[in-house]
RNA sequence: GGUCCGGUCGUCUAGCGGUUAGGAUGCCGCCCUUUCACGGCGGAGGUCGCGGGUUCGAAUCCCGUCCGGACUACCA
């Protein structure tokens, strides 16, 4: 691995650490936002934060065809939630906009800058039709040929043959021309020196038929006007850099700092994507994870602080965050180590707050269409939260004392459901195996009657009360030990053998709903 | 087919010429305890992809090789 000598960055001809870091988060609104995308906006806000520089978010819409409505909201609306923060950009504006590439089209900018380059003989214009493309290709694999555009007719066409094209009214692309024979060098942070022999570079569209600019035009430009110090992106752009690079080149601009970051991967080893499960960034809000946990878990996957530190706030990440920790290796997703991560969270939240978050994640109902999914539908979840989002309404004190109580033994805001669900159940199904194992005993019947004889009249009853009350039959009964009291009582009062300390929950039950229980619980005994 | 990138426990990773290769997760066991969980402790799990070099000494440097991945669009 090269030497990374400055946390900004440095090589020959390169943009130094003289101005002020610039990044650019520039997704296209092609589909909604996954994980390896808000991850690298993650890496960029990181960055912008640590060096005190400037995010911006610049959308990327030049392909009319794959527009999806909606898109840019949902990106506005992931990063909010994860806490990436841009201080420039689509919605917010700037002095270096529009954001939008469509209306930067609109504005002149990118015709502007191809006339640059047609003019110093930089770029042509190519009147291929996609039929001869094609054929073109077809040839290539057959022949075994590198496959690419590296000329065809038009690449050295004389004056005459392009206005005899344009008079005819052939519809063109305007093609950057790759030099031949050279070897193109590209600074890479993170890999160091990257070295490409300009002839397997084949000449990229740049402007298309329609007008529209592509990728290879329009984001470099862009990150041109907008001052971009580092084009932080994913490696899958390593090989369409020398096109990147040779275009600054052309125009005679410095270079921006490339750093191309791994992706992630899904568990097969191959590009996160729909068959990994989710990949959405807002399908984990609606499973029911912290914004905060799956930050911390994505900012991991493939970047490293250095030394044991792993569980951070964004604050400490900003904080830790450097370039140099960067791994040029791309990493997996663990679903497992999400799930710890987001227990942890969980756990460290405190109560009230917790029960605010659970409040809204149940009565937003995000969830529903989530456990509806054919992958993971699971209509007890969704009965379960939906139990105690009217639990919230009816009797919050319990919703928000049985949340208390769980908050030890989830691992996602979904599983609070069917953890809570025993207290709010009118009557909580009996688990067999449970029933099973602790109502065959003999002693069961008079514990329960000690129970409700005790219980009889009370309209409230507190933690130590229930403790006594349970300790005390165990004394009178002579066991040696509480689990004979203890167990059955759980099975009657809740219908399983799990769940929090027995004297909490009862005094979260309270007499009434006890007795009822109790009763029921008799009745079942025979 | 071509070009390029990558390779440390299953997974995320520390490591930057000298370590019994460390941590985390997951798995197993013990402790705590009224259950489950949390927490604590411990264990199994890596001949650092493989083969050559360089060096007194290599996971760390060099070369080769294998495997994996990305790109190969008028998509990004």
């Amino acid at each position: 691995m090269q030497p990374r000598n400055e946390s900004i960055g440095h090589a020959p001809g390169y943009l130094v650490a003289r101005m002020s870091v610039r990044v650019r988060y520039a997704p296209s609104p092609t589909g909604s936002p996954h994980v390896g995308n808000i991850r690298d906006a993650l890496f960029k806000h990181l960055f912008a934060k640590h060096t005190g520089g400037t995010n911006i978010l610049r959308i990327e819409d030049t392909d009319r065809t794959r527009y999806v409505p909606g898109c840019e909201e949902e990106i506005v609306e992931s990063l909010q939630w994860i806490g990436v923060e841009y201080q420039e950009g689509f919605g917010i504006g700037g002095d270096c906009g529009p954001y939008r590439q469509s209306e930067r089209k609109e504005a002149g900018i990118y015709a502007k800058w191809v006339q640059v380059l047609l003019e110093s003989g930089h770029a042509y214009k190519a009147f291929d039709t996609s039929q001869e493309l094609e054929e073109m290709r077809e040839f290539q694999k057959i022949n075994k040929q590198p496959i690419g555009y590296y000329g065809g007719l038009w690449r050295d066409a004389s004056g005459v043959q392009v206005e005899e094209a344009e008079r005819a009214g052939k519809p063109a692309v305007i093609r950057l021309k790759i030099p031949r024979g050279k070897t193109i060098v590209i600074e890479d942070f993170i890999r160091g020196r990257l070295e490409f022999d300009s002839d397997t570079v084949d000449d990229p569209v740049l402007i298309k038929a329609d007008g529209m600019p592509t990728y290879h035009f329009a984001a470099m430009v862009d990150d041109h006007l907008m001052d971009i110090t580092h084009i932080m992106r994913g490696e899958e752009w390593i090989s369409s850099a020398p096109k990147h690079a040779w275009l600054f080149d052309a125009y005679g601009w410095e270079k921006p700092v490339f750093v191309h970051c791994p992706v992630i991967k899904g568990k097969d080893g191959s590009k996160l994507s729909k068959r990994h499960g989710d990949t959405r960034c807002l399908d984990y809000r609606a499973a029911g994870y912290l914004p905060e946990a799956l930050a911390n878990f994505i900012a991991l996957i493939g970047w490293s602080p250095g030394g044991d530190r792993e569980l951070m706030t964004m604050d400490e990440l900003c904080e830790a965050f450097s370039l140099e920790g960067l791994q040029p290796s791309p990493g997996v997703f663990d679903l497992d180590k999400l799930r710890w991560m987001n227990g942890h969270y969980i756990r460290a939240t405190e109560a009230p707050e917790l029960v605010s978050k659970v409040r809204e994640y149940a009565q937003a109902g995000e969830y529903k269409p989530y456990f509806e999914k054919e992958d993971h539908a699971s209509p007890e979840t969704i009965a379960a939260l939906e139990l105690l989002a009217g639990g919230f309404k009816s009797t919050p004190d319990i919703a928000g004392e049985a949340v208390r109580l769980e908050q030890e033994r989830v691992t996602t805001l979904a599983d609070f459901g069917e953890a809570c669900a025993f207290f709010l159940q009118e009557e909580p199904p009996f688990d067999p195996k449970a029933v099973e194992k602790w109502f065959g005993q003999p002693h069961v019947p008079a514990l329960i009657d000690h129970l409700i004889a005790a219980l009889d009249g009370r309209s409230a009853i507190t933690h130590d009360e229930c403790e006594t009350l349970v300790k005390e039959y165990a004394a009178s009964a002579g066991m040696e030990k509480l689990g004979p009291a203890v167990h059955p009582t759980r099975v009657a009062l809740t219908g399983k053998t799990v769940g929090p300390g027995l004297w909490d929950l009862m005094a979260v039950l309270g007499p009434a709903k006890m007795i009822q229980r109790l009763t029921r619980a008799k009745a079942m005994l025979g």
